[in-house]
DNA sequence: CTTATATTTCCATATATCTGGATATATCGA
DNA sequence: TCGATATATCCAGATATATGGAAATATAAG
């Protein structure tokens, strides 16, 4: 899917995230996860009116780093951290030159050093 | 400086990126460092108009991803590997919900994983 | 001082994006 | 079916960004 292995997906996320609204409501849904939040209470948290928001997470969802489901009255959003390791992982690549190779365990790596530290410390 | 601490600094820099002849051209001054490349290089190698790449590296300066210096007739720009580092640290942040103690171990693991040091140990 | 080179600044046009009111669609519960 | 709730779509005005021709600035060399 959105693997972010050209430009274009990396544009159309550096672009999505270029909005201050935007940049926010992802925040919040990354922070949100893996629960998600309903269109509305996004809306709600960052006092924006209901339709502008509608519009910000539409541009979210089209540029991939956003997902969203129906459920009930409710559409919620999800922030797709796949997505956005992606994204990290295109950073890298031109920053330390890592090829695909290369930055695919080192993510792996950050992964564990941030979200579970191992126990040796060791990558 | 710019250590991307702020919502501010991100959102310059995202929407820096979220331009495709100044992406490209971003990842041509990684790709050219240390020693950077003069402006002109840069519109000859993209093939753009040079007063109109000359405002997307103000675009690019401006947001501090770029900085510049000149030499001569010359105006040499560079990619501003530690506030990429930054821009990075500001993604991961979010993603694994690291916070700056944390993240900033990891990145310098991520260094230790393939990235190619500068002097100062910046990727 | 004059000419050539490198780059920026000025400016106007074209294009894209943001915003929110009004309205449409979808779902739920009575 | 009806009314309430949640969200999206339509639309148009306001604002921002991109683009490139022409002119200005800075440096170098003769």
């Amino acid at each position: 899917m959105n693997r972010m292995t050209d430009t274009r997906a990396a544009l159309a996320a550096f672009s999505a995230l270029s909005q201050e609204t935007r940049l926010e409501a992802f925040r919040l849904l990354v922070k949100a996860e893996p629960d998600g939040l309903p269109a509305g209470e996004v809306a709600r948290r960052l006092d924006v009116p209901q339709n502008t928001m509608s519009a910000h997470l539409s541009t979210l969802t089209g540029s991939g780093l956003v997902l969203s489901r129906r459920e009930g009255r409710s559409i919620i959003y999800r922030a797709d951290l796949t997505a956005m390791r992606g994204l990290t992982a295109f950073l890298l690549e031109d920053c330390c030159r890592l090829d695909r190779e290369t930055s695919a365990p080192a993510l792996a790596c950050l992964a564990a050093a941030g979200c579970e530290t191992d126990k040796n410390g060791a990558c």
